[in-house]
DNA sequence: CCTCAATAGTGTAGTTTGAACACTATATAG
DNA sequence: CTATATAGTGTTCAAACTACACTATTGAGG
C-alpha cells in the first residue's frame, strides 16, 4: 500500500523520556533497538505517530509497545511535551521530526518489558548512560532540564508532578530524596521539612513505616491542593 | 510531481507568535489568510517546513514570506520553540502537525508587509484579538504563557530575551513598561529600579532623552552578562 | 518670565523568606 | 543491653521583597 502526496512530507515520531528514582538515583527507561538504523544501540522508546491519534496518545502507545509500560501504569501520571526535534539528517532513513515527551513514574511501581522492535528494555542511571541512537542524547538532556525546571526556586505550576516519583504513601525522607535527586543538591533536613509543609498540603496518615532497623517514619499523602508558589 | 511513501505521513508546518510592545500594550503580528482554509481569517504567520531546512529556519523563512519580517530584522533576537501541536483534525485538509515558535521584536523597529498567501499583515493588541484560524488561539495562549514564564519570580535562564522588546538604548521607564506589560502587574518605581539593577548589568550611557515636555531620562544599554538568578 | 503639566529620580523601615546549625528519639539486630 | 541506623524537632542570622512620598527637570503656553 502506498501513500502519495503533492508535496514531500516528513515522517513524524514521538519519543518519551521515562524517569524514575531507583535507590536514590535518577533513572531513565531505554530500549535496545532490535532493527536498523542504530540496531543494538540504546534509545528512548518511541515510534511513528498514527494518522488518527494525538501526539501524546501515540507516545503512550509506543511506551506500551516497546517498553511494556502500559497505559494503566501511566494513568494519573504527568505527561509533558518537551518539544519537537527536527534537524535534517537526524534520522538516516528519511526526514523524521520527533516530538519528545517526559514522564515521571513512581520509584516502586514500573517494570519494563521489551517487545515490538525492542530487543531489551532497561532502567539506566541517568549519570551512567550508554551511547544513544539518533539525537536522543540531546533530547534526553532537554528532558532532564525540564525535570529540573519543575522544582526550580520558584515552583512551576506543574511542580506537583514530582510527587509522581513517590509511592502514594511516603515518608518525608523519601520526599527529600526525590527533591535532592532532581536538583542534584543536598538539602538540610529541618529546612526541607519546613519548606515542603509550607508549599504543599501533606496529609498525615497517622501511620508509621515498620521493618527498618531504626526508628519508624510517619507516612504522608499529597493532600488536595498545592498551597501556592513563592 | 508526486511523492510516495509506504506509510501515511502527516504534513508539518511551523507557526510563529511574533510579540512586540506598542504604546505600552502587548501586540502580536497576524496575517489575514488569502487562501482556504480559513480564507479571510487571521492567523499566525507560518507554513510548511522544507525537507532540507531546520524547523526554526523554516519558521523564519515563513515570517519573511508572509509578514515581511526579514531574517535581518530577526537577527540577534530570541527565537524559542513553544512546542508541537498535532491534534487530529486541527487542519481540515489533512493531518498537519505544527511546531510553534515565539519571538520578541523591539517596540520601535519592525513593520509588517503582507505577501505570499497573506492578504494583509498587521499588529493586534493581545487583549483585543480577532477570531483566529485553526487552533491558533490555543497556540497563541501557550506562547503568551511562555512569555510570562520568562520573567516569573525566579528568572529563567532566558530572561534576557525580554530586553528584545526594548530599543538598544532605553530608559528605565521603558524597561518598566516592558516588565509591567509582560507580567500584567503594576510595579513600584523605586523597587523596580533597585530590582533591575540587582539582576542585570545596565550600562549607563551618560546620555539623556530629549524632546519630551518633561524632565529628560537617562539612557541605558544591557551590559555584558546577566548578574544572576534569585 | 512665570506657571503648569508631565515624567524622572531617590531612600528607609518592616516583613518575609531562605540558610545555617546539633541534639534527642525509637526501632531492629545481634 | 548495646550498637546502629534513621526519624524528628527550633532558633538565629542574612537576604530579598514590599510599602511608601517627595523633589527635580524639561517644554509649552500664557
Amino acid at each position: 500500500m502506498a501513500y502519495t502526496y503533492d508535496y514531500p512530507h516528513p515522517a513524524v515520531t514521538t519519543d518519551t523520556a521515562v524517569f524514575s528514582i531507583i535507590e536514590g538515583r535518577l533513572h531513565v527507561a531505554l530500549i535496545e533497538r532490535g532493527a536498523p538504523p542504530f540496531k543494538g544501540c540504546w534509545a528512548l522508546p518511541g515510534g511513528f505517530v498514527g494518522m488518527e491519534e494525538d501526539l501524546a496518545e501515540g507516545a503512550r502507545r509506543e511506551l506500551a509497545e516497546e517498553a511494556g509500560v502500559t497505559p494503566d501504569q501511566l494513568s494519573g501520571l504527568p505527561f509533558f511535551q518537551i518539544g519537537a526535534f527536527g534537524a535534517p539528517g537526524r534520522d538516516p532513513r528519511e526526514r523524521v521530526i520527533t516530538v519528545a515527551f517526559l514522564t515521571l513514574v513512581p520509584m516502586d511501581r514500573v517494570t519494563l518489558v521489551a517487545s515490538t522492535d525492542a530487543a531489551r528494555a532497561e532502567w539506566f542511571a541517568y549519570d551512567d548512560l550508554p551511547a544513544l541512537a539518533f539525537d536522543h542524547a540531546d533530547i534526553l538532556a532537554q528532558a532532564r532540564a525540564a525535570l529540573s525546571r519543575l522544582v526550580s526556586t520558584d515552583l512551576s505550576a506543574d511542580a506537583d508532578a514530582v510527587f509522581s516519583f513517590l509511592p502514594e504513601e511516603f515518608t518525608l525522607s523519601q520526599a527529600q530524596t526525590v527533591f535532592e535527586t532532581i536538583t542534584g543538591a543536598a538539602l538540610e533536613k529541618r529546612n526541607f521539612r519546613k519548606w515542603i509543609k509550607a508549599h504543599w498540603e501533606l496529609e498525615d496518615l497517622q501511620k508509621k513505616t515498620s521493618g527498618g532497623r531504626h526508628r519508624p517514619a510517619a507516612l504522608f499523602r499529597l493532600g488536595g491542593a498545592r498551597r501556592q508558589a513563592g
